[in-house]
DNA sequence: GTAATTGCAAACCGTTTGCAAACCG
DNA sequence: CGGTTTGCAAACGGTTTGCAATTAC
């Protein structure tokens, strides 16, 4: 249990880096969280029961993605998003563009799809990001109410 | 010919909005590009034949997205990409996270499968994203003689 | 002991905004 | 003419960075 301290542990190790208490924290933080969380969002959480600096935390996101612990999702309105990825399947998003509702939902189809492009040129594959870009049933509500 | 011109005029006048020499000369130039541009790329471009500021580009942007002119492609360490899309079909991105070089692909099966995931959740379809994220072999060379 | 990490505050930089002048329809 | 758009410059807000103190190994 815990494997994702595992995988921080191992690439702190195998990169000459430290464990610090600092990113043992985010890292739990991170993975009691089943939400997109904003470096805003994680800072607050995580201040309610150690302090932490938001810079840490700037710099500890990029460690997480190199690790293969978390990846970025989208941009909202500015901010970026992430979600942990590690021991998870990938899965694709269907997103509101007007009120920013996100759905998830797999499609098995895209792994192979991947494999296959980035080997037609060469490239070593690390994912994929999908998103479905709409307008959820609330929304089209709204907009025609608004036309009336 | 110049139909995207046409498309602002259109979507300009069913708005009510003022059709302007700034947008004309802003469409015109994204036109003429065919590459995945940031607002300050364009903004140097336009600036060597005419005058306009950057407000008026970060006004204007959202408009053409609007109006179903362009789309953002991804971010670029802190910027957005944007692309033309009118009158081209849609297409997917392969990308190397490590220098950032892109391949435009075509996959056809995405547009049923946006179709079937939009419909299922009762949502009105836009559009779709896929990123195919990887390291190119240039990348991957560097990368091995990192390690030597 | 020594190099890595932290926290703080300031810097950065892409983007947004208030306002007065210019302009489209 | 009236409401929209422009340019300017200042403000904004998320992220990065320099530095001195602290800490992991």
């Amino acid at each position: 249990m815990n494997s994702e301290i595992e995988v921080l542990r191992d690439y702190i190790r195998r990169h000459g880096l430290r464990f610090t208490p600092e990113r043992e924290a985010i890292v739990k933080e991170i993975f009691s969280r089943h939400d997109h969380f904003t470096v805003e969002e994680l800072y607050l959480s995580l201040r309610r029961s150690r302090p932490i600096s938001r810079a840490s935390l700037y710099r500890t996101i990029p460690l997480l993605i190199e690790a293969g612990l978390i990846s970025e999702v989208f941009q909202d309105s500015g901010q970026t998003r992430y979600e942990h990825t590690y021991g998870h399947e990938q899965h694709c998003h269907l997103r509101c563009q007007s009120c920013g509702e996100v759905i998830e939902f797999h499609e098995d189809t895209l792994e192979a799809l991947g494999q296959r492009v980035a080997g037609e040129h060469g490239y070593r594959l690390n994912g994929h990001r999908l998103e479905v870009l709409g307008c959820c049933p609330a929304c089209q509500d709204k907009a025609r109410a608004r036309e009336d």
